[in-house]
DNA sequence: TGTACATCAGTGAACGCGCGTTCACTGATGTAC
DNA sequence: TGTACATCAGTGAACGCGCGTTCACTGATGTAC
């Protein structure tokens, strides 16, 4: 029962979308090729007609994942959206960094490019958009993302819901206290998936 | 060939030694219980006479390096060997939570556990040797807490050693920037080994 | 202190299961005329 | 426009391999007397 191109486009998407949710929610290493297309509504067999391996697919997702950005407009309100319980609770659509980073750092080496080359351009482009000398805005830029994700990771870590709320605020105000005064304009293109679930 | 209960002792060391550094380095998922026993000298067989089964292994190897603290006296200077080009390399030897603090987050329970207790007791820790009000005292160690897992984690995702090495300068210097002026007193109960690999 | 025996730490083969991948098959799609 | 045929997307069984775990075995250790 062959399928018409369109149809295989569509199908291929699906894949796509399984696959960036799955992964994030449950690491690469535990979610299997079959999870993937069962997830995307198919039988396992016929994934090798979109792509060669896994170790494709989990490139090809995270270049994916990675690559769809569109963002609140402030470092602010960005922080915000990071820093809440919602994006705590909704790893499979939250940040890719934070729920894959150490698990791609030490994986295959073409996911590991992709995850490598955003890491420099979301930093880049997070810096255009703050005020002052460079320096200061890289160095704002760094530091603010560097506590984002590592609150998120802390405040997932954390079993007690009271303590990881603390986490969170505390980073907030961190934040907010590390930038010279009078911030928070520019939009900027960093790693959040629109808030709650949005699929499989 | 029956070992004296002082050498199962010494072997059941070697496991844990072993385990602690193969799981950092490589992550829970991908490190068999044969790796980690031949990383210990023996064979597979006979880690069930020391462990019910893999997920025990884990627990204990996680509360055996996040129990074993000896750390820099301030702050200071735990960011500095903590947000370090060496720590970067380290990962076998480094930050348990920031090589395996997605993974156990969703992981079983007992490990979470343990890796959950551990955050709160080591924030309650760090605020204590920080000076000023309570409040202020825990920001500070979130935020600083989380800017070093945050910064050690992209510094690991950027390949490129240059980069690498501005996120984790740029981290340093937003630690510092954050905190009111006049602190580094007090020694701090974080994680981190002892800087440079020690075993298997 | 010596002797006889039960225990049990570690070995290495084996088992069962789940995974990534392959393959023969199907029938709708697309193309050549 | 219609017809004949080749293509190929997706199915589901099968394969090979590696993993966690089990087990019979070994011989040194520890214990009872």
């Amino acid at each position: 029962m062959r399928n018409s191109q369109a149809k295989k486009d569509e199908n291929r998407r699906l894949i796509l979308d399984a696959a960036g949710h799955l992964f994030r929610e449950r690491g690469i290493d535990s979610v299997t090729v079959a999870d993937v297309m069962k997830a995307a509504s198919m039988t396992h067999g016929g994934f090798y007609r979109h792509f060669a391996d896994k170790n494709e697919l989990v490139t090809q997702a995270l270049a994916d994942v990675l690559g769809n950005r569109e963002e609140p407009a402030t470092i602010g309100a960005f922080a915000d959206a990071y820093l809440s319980m919602e994006h705590r609770a909704a790893v499979g659509d939250g940040c890719t960094f934070a729920a894959l980073g150490p698990e791609v750092a030490r994986g295959a080496d073409e996911p590991r490019r992709v995850m490598s080359d955003t890491v420099r351009r979301r930093i880049d482009n997070f810096a255009r958009t703050l005020p002052g000398a460079e320096t200061e805005r890289r160095q704002v830029a760094i530091g603010s993302w560097a506590t984002m994700i590592g609150a998120i990771l802390l405040a997932r870590m954390a079993e007690d819901p009271v303590l990881a709320g603390e986490i969170l605020d505390a980073a907030r105000a961190w934040i907010d206290a590390g930038q010279p005064a009078g911030q928070n304009a520019g939009d900027n293109p960093m790693q959040l998936q629109p808030a709650g679930p949005t699929s499989p």
